[in-house]
DNA sequence: GCAAAAAACCTATAGCCATTAGGCAAACGG
DNA sequence: CCGTTTGCCTAATGGCTATAGGTTTTTTGC
């Protein structure tokens, strides 16, 4: 019988696509080996525990956000990256709903400092350099981007405004605008 | 032996309980039967099944917190009753945190339509009166805010503050004057 | 090339969870 | 009281995580 070979690696790349299919709740060691045709047990020697594997699938989220955020940042300044930066939050979501839900598990302060999360603070912190905010007040927009963007691609997700789903794309553009203006300290056009 | 006089409404208030202690996602029937010194399948008289349970949870928590929010808004107008809906949510967040993760479980349309969500809204838009929004602005604004405050409360409650933790308050504080200034279209002071 | 070591995958097992089927006993209605 | 309803129980199935220890394939060092 030819080996699967399986590496942590792959493992958690595999486990970052079922958490696209089936949703990131349903992402399970079990799962995971029935795709890769071999025994649940065959897994845990390139897996401490389920809980790695899911941990795992969230630093290669964080990685790939801020991969992309990234490259769309780069060249734009203002609202422009504002928008760009934005937009890379709420397309990696819809693409890939699951790893976005993975991308917001708690994870312990250890494995949170070697993640990608820092360099998403730094980028968010770059795009408020186009605006004119000294501390305290950066903290406090870096906490509202954060709040904004995880806010909406949430919501949006969870169905939230699918009752009324009209001109999703519309708040969206609205909300940002609104929020460039806010930043800049002025009346939104 | 004495019976333990399970019903469907105990069952989710424990279950509610359980949620705040453990979290929400450590709910189990088991852990609920367990609570209640009785067999897990003793709940299965009152339950449908496990989903029933964390959706009925989720169901207390919406009606929980627009409860709250109606008291909370009783009276006020602008400003004022911007920041204390928002206190509610995020007050609700920290008292119960496994009743609000329940709060952001995914119901099925129809759950959702005879659910309390449709008062959460109906507040927002309340609150909006008080600012000069016509439609399709206030569809816009009522998003924004329910993606600030769910965005904020569940960054904070994922520790997502707590490496730089300092401020919490002041950034809340911060965000709230900001989002008034928006919705009057003015700039902050 | 080849034997020993290492690595990859397997079987077996145990515990916890959800869920169903069917039984006994307590409470309640007449 | 007695029968019926109802509440909780035992028993059993099947899925999931996880560990222990075996076997086979691959690697490696001579």
């Amino acid at each position: 019988m030819a080996r699967a070979g399986l590496t942590g690696e792959r493992l958690v790349r595999a486990g970052a696509e079922l958490a696209d299919e089936v949703g990131f709740e349903h992402v399970t060691v079990s799962a995971l080996a029935r795709r890769f045709g071999v025994r649940t047990a065959s897994l845990y020697s390139h897996l401490e525990n389920s809980q790695e594997l899911r941990t795992g699938i969230a630093l290669l989220a964080l990685e790939e956000i801020a991969d992309r955020a990234a490259d769309a940042l780069a060249g734009r300044a203002g609202k422009d990256a504002l928008e760009a930066f934005a937009n890379v939050y709420r397309d990696y979501a819809r693409e890939h709903p699951g790893r976005y839900a993975a991308a917001r598990l708690r994870l312990d302060p250890d494995t949170a400092a070697a993640s990608a999360g820092g360099r998403h603070a730094q980028m968010m912190r770059a795009i408020l350099r186009g605006y004119d905010l000294a501390e305290p007040e950066q903290t406090h927009a870096v906490r509202l981007l954060g709040s904004v963007f995880h806010g909406y691609v949430s919501l949006e997700a969870a169905g939230g405004f699918s009752h009324s789903a009209s001109g999703a794309q519309e708040s969206w553009a609205w909300i940002l605008d609104r929020l460039d203006a806010l930043l800049r300290g002025r009346p939104a056009g």
